[in-house]
RNA sequence: GCGGGGAUGGCCCAGUGGUACGGCGGCAGCCUGCUAAGCUGUUUCUCGAAAUGAGAGCAUGGGUUCAAAUCCCAUUCCCCGCGCCA
């Protein structure tokens, strides 16, 4: 949520961060409309208060004294009445205006770009060393910054979904048949694999100071709709029949509400913490996109960065969560590049945000891997978690960002490191999976 | 699931119908050669330019009453015991 004092104070920032970000300006007229009736309506509603109190202290007063009090009585009743006709009133209002007031998105930060789409998005850098295949190299080095870290493959790799039947790593039509599409069993090294990335990440965000924890799977109405913004709830959220509980779609629900309600101390921040959990999504929307394979699918597991922090020191733990996220892949020897994402495509929690996309050789294609947030403090506003200052308590900032989302990058892995009668493990995960590449007959 | 107990400000705790007591911590100031101690004030949210201005707030939502932390109903969560259980 927007900070409704400084929309108050500073219209033309909102109507320009709303315009920037292609949203309805409507809904800011709309919300001043319903906030200027809702705050006449307050100091009539107050003012009836402060009357009624005053007769009510003077019952108590003529009660002690065994006075009369039917008078008073009646004055207070008809000052009741009008009470509960003006605040029944106030509440529409007040219910309107804040089912709106959760619409308008975060302020934009000015290092975001006015642009919309994909493929619009900022180039910020490459690393790595790509295999691409000749045909691919175009778009490549378009989006690479044209980059000459690249090796040349004459014949087309082989896709996952190849890779996954050949070396039999999953079934997918038999997870079909029980759950439908976007389902799948993962099998033998892969699942091994998976198990190796999950502890490899979990132990590599520990030494980097990340309080690592298994959240609940599924929270609540009050802290779902803080911690996510009304399209991801409209559009990706599944709900537990007969229950107020929602699946999460990623740890960072759970790991922002976790502090919903509280006020911290200034030296407990910032607090890094780091969940890992399925993530369970209801792609509604990605009608045939990516449906084969485990690219897009409704549940995979996910090691998440979370922080907590001071507002001013924001922006240098969004460097650090990316870094980290960067070093990951770096170890991985898994070729990316990093992307300023579009004003127009940020969710509306976010004041910036930067993807990490990975290099698919056989989709000849940047895929997103990784995606990191600002979100200042709006998220933070709607879930009420503030730190105390010394001039009075303050909300935190909160940032996220994905360490590793593991079957994007199991599948990152297969078609970066197929090899001639195998797939090779990276070097930094045999320790973990115990056997240093998958053949055939595993 | 059953029975019993409970939820009050950042924390602890008092308060059985008349408008939330006290302590701890935090912050600000005073005092002091320094530190400690001590003393004073302050501590949530909303409206308001601000006020020694007003309103709200005792888990949540309703109800009774001139008046509710207090009485009634429902719900949530926590603790104890019993039952069930990976």
């Amino acid at each position: 949520m927007i900070d409704i004092k400084l929309l108050r104070s500073d219209k033309k920032i909102f109507y320009d961060s709303c315009i920037a970000r292609g949203f309805d300006i409507k809904i800011l007229d709309k919300f001043f409309e319903l906030d200027e009736k809702w705050r006449e309506n307050l100091k009539v509603l107050n003012n009836l208060k402060h009357d009624k109190n005053n007769i009510t202290a003077e019952i108590a007063k003529k009660v002690k004294n065994n006075g009369d009090i039917a008078d008073l009585r009646g004055k207070v009743a008809s000052i009741n009445n009008n009470i509960n006709k003006l605040s029944d009133e106030q509440k529409t209002i007040e219910d309107e205006r804040d089912k709106i007031i959760r619409l308008i998105p975060n302020l934009l930060d000015k290092n975001a770009p006015v642009c919309s789409g994909d493929e619009n998005s900022q180039f910020i850098r490459y690393y790595g060393m790509a295999r691409v295949y000749k045909d691919d190299l175009k778009y490549f080095k378009k989006n690479s910054g044209n980059s000459s870290d690249y090796k040349i493959l004459e014949e087309k790799p082989e896709g996952h979904m190849e890779l996954l039947n050949e070396y039999n790593l999953a079934d997918i039509e038999r997870a079909g048949k029980i759950a439908g599409s976007r389902f799948y069993f993962l099998k033998n090294r892969l699942f091994k694999l998976e198990l190796a990335l999950i502890n490899y990440a979990v132990d590599f965000l520990s030494q980097r100071n990340f309080t690592v924890m298994e959240p609940p799977f599924m929270i609540n109405y009050s802290s779902m709709s803080g911690a996510t913004d009304i399209e991801t709830f409209k559009e990706s959220l599944y709900k537990i029949e007969g229950d107020d509980l929602y699946l999460i779609a990623t740890s960072e629900h759970p790991l922002v509400s976790m502090l919903s309600n509280e006020i911290l101390n200034m030296d407990e921040l910032p607090i890094r913490v780091s969940g890992v959990s399925p993530c369970f999504r209801r792609e509604a929307g990605a009608h045939g996109k990516d449906t084969k394979g485990i690219f897009r699918v409704h549940q995979f597991n996910k090691i998440e960065q979370f922080v907590f922090c001071k507002p001013e020191d924001s922006w240098d733990y969004f460097d650090e969560l990316v870094k980290n996220a960067e070093d990951i892949y770096k170890s991985l020897e898994i070729p990316y590049r990093i992307v300023n994402i579009c004003s127009e495509d940020l969710g509306s929690l976010a004041a910036r945000k930067y993807d990490i996309e990975a290099w698919y050789p056989s989709q000849g294609k940047f895929r997103e891997i990784v995606s990191a947030s600002n979100d200042t403090d709006y998220q933070a506003r709607s879930l009420n978690i503030k730190y105390r200052t010394k001039d009075g308590n303050k909300f935190v900032n909160t940032l996220n960002s994905t360490a590793v989302a593991t079957e994007r990058i199991l599948v990152a892995i297969l078609e970066n490191y197929q090899r001639e009668n195998y797939i090779e493990i990276p070097k930094v995960l045999v320790p973990y999976t115990g056997f240093d590449k998958i053949e055939r007959e595993d």
